[in-house]
Order: structure tokens, then sequence, then C-alpha cells
DNA sequence: CCCGATTCTTAGCTAAGGCTAACTTATACA
DNA sequence: TGTATAAGTTAGCCTTAGCTAAGAATCGGG
């Protein structure tokens, strides 16, 4: 196995980096990854008590268009990892950590999003656009996002 | 449960869209969830081929920062996928359908990529912002950010 | 106040994606 | 050419995230 990066000027510019840099980029996204599904839930759980006072699992699970027991099993972890209280057969609530984390996310997501529809993006594909990306902007790029779209 | 949402001037403005509308948008980011692995695999392959003339399990693990049998595991779906071929103690290659895949995978990518090095980050996070972000830009987005990226 | 409908939970299934330990195969070099 | 090392696989573990079926709790209208 030989490299061939250092003769041919390669015309579509693969990866350069050591792979140990590689690697390190890819624990990002994993960690990422991994959040991802908690953000969703406390942004939602917290937009749905600002609605309506409580967030049911049943809305919850209309809004992400998932079945009851998914739901329930997801809330679960979420209470086991601190983010919110819960009785059994009762809406959520969101700890103070929790309560945190949700407008951490819902600041990202408001960036993000007025971001895309700053530069052209229609509102609907904006948003569906938004809800994946806002896991994966470093505070740099948000910064960015932030003052285009505040650009007179 | 009454909706709060037609009386108070919503400082926040949280998500306005219909429970249905909302839930094709998580069916939309769950579905770009459950791909973006793959895409990963096949894009390094890809350049792994392009670099070495062959894809080994022992580099691709080094490069996603996993141990050797995670990348056994996630090679022979890829194989029952359809996007690889392999044989037993031997180098992967991509399929035609692999190839096609990685070669939207690397667009995409590099599109991300200059349009957030263009926007004014550095290139270590827009890579690490880029690999996140690649996998939930619509064909609409990209074609926004390829256009900023290209501007004068 | 009670009974049917709704909501929520439990049990149990599948698949993905991570890991370690142990085994097998391939490679390389003395 | 034989064998030690490197590479790859297998087996088996865990957690997450989805599902259905079925049971338990709550709620509301008569
Ligand atoms: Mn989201
Ligand atoms: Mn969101
Ligand atoms: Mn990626
Ligand atoms: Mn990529």
């Amino acid at each position: 196995m030989t490299d061939q990066t250092s003769q041919a000027s390669d015309d579509l510019a693969p990866d350069s980096r050591a792979p140990e840099a590689q690697a390190n980029g890819f624990a990002t996204v994993r960690e990422a990854r991994r959040n991802e599904l908690a953000e969703d839930y406390v942004e939602l759980i917290a937009d749905l008590i600002h609605q309506y006072g409580e967030a049911r699992p049943v809305d919850i699970a209309e809004r992400f268009g998932v079945r009851a027991p998914t739901v329930t099993k997801t809330l679960n972890r979420l209470a086991r990892e601190g983010l919110i209280t819960r009785e059994k057969y009762r809406s959520v609530f969101l700890t103070e950590a929790g309560r945190t984390l949700a407008q951490e996310c819902r600041r990202r997501h408001e960036i993000v999003l007025r971001f895309l529809i700053r530069l052209g993006l229609d509102p609907e594909t904006a948003e569906r656009d938004a809800e994946g990306i806002e896991h994966h902007v470093s505070e740099q790029t948000l910064a960015l996002f932030e003052s285009y779209a505040n650009r007179p």
C-alpha cells in the first residue's frame, strides 16, 4: 500500500488530514449523534409546556411521528439522565438541567433557521434542514450564521 | 389543555406548524440519521481507494476511530445493502451503487466545506461541522451554499 | 359515580452500532 | 520456508431506538 497523495495533483481533493485528526472529527460527530434525540425531546417538551402548560406523551408522540411506547422508553432514559422529572401516567416536566439544555437547543434551532431563511430557503425546507443541522454546528459556525442573519 | 398560541405574543416563537407537518420534518431527520453512517463509510472507502488503491478495514477503523470488529460488522451491512463487495480477509470495494452514493456524498461534503470556509470558519472546525451537516442539507440548501461559496 | 374511551406502561421483538476476548488467516522477514 | 506479527473475523455483551400486543390507569359524559 503506497501513498499516492504527494504525487498526483488530486482533482477532487480527498481528506488530506492525518488519520488521527480525521478520527477526532468523527468522534465529535458520533458524540453529536448520541445527543440528537435528547436535544429534540427537551426542545419539544419545552415548546409543549410553553404552549399548553404541560407536555403529554401522546402529544410528543404525535409531533415526532412515533408510537407511544417509543416515547415512554425515551422519556425514561431522559429521566435517568436527569433532564426531566415524571410520575407514572402524568405529564413530564424539565429539570433545571433540562431547561438549560432546551434553551441552548432552542437558541441553536432559531439561529440556524433564521440563517437558512435569510440565505433564501423557503420556510418549510428551512425547518426540515434546521432540525438536522442544529445538532452539528459549533459555536463558531453559529456565530457566523448569526451575524449573517442579522446583517442589514 | 388549552392552546395559548393564539393569544400570547410569543417572544420566542415556538414551532407553530401543525403536528403532522412537524412529524414529517422529524421523519425526514430520522431517515437522514439512518443513512449517515453508510454515507460516511462509502465516502471514506472511496477516498482510501483513491489514495491507496484499496480500502482495508484496519485503515477504515483508524480513520473513524473505532475498533476493528465494529468495522467488520458495518461492512457486512453495507455488503448486504449492495454498496460494497468483499471477500473474507480482503480489502473492500464499492459496487456501482456504492460509487454513485460515494460521489454524491463527496459532492455534498465539498460544497458544505467550501461554504463554511467561505463564511469565515477555520478549516479544522469547518471539517468537523461539515462532517455532520452534510447529511442534513437538502438540494435546495446545497444550491444556496454553492452559489454563496462561488460568489466573486 | 361509573363505564367506555383515551392515555400510558409493560413485555418482548428487531436492528444498528459500539465494545472485548478469542480465534483464524495473511504477510513478511530471518 | 517457517513462524511471529499483523489483520480480520466470530462470538457475545451492552445500549439505543423503533415496533406491536396487551394490560393498567385516568378521564369525562351520561
Ligand atoms: Mn433537531
Ligand atoms: Mn430543533
Ligand atoms: Mn459525515
Ligand atoms: Mn463526509
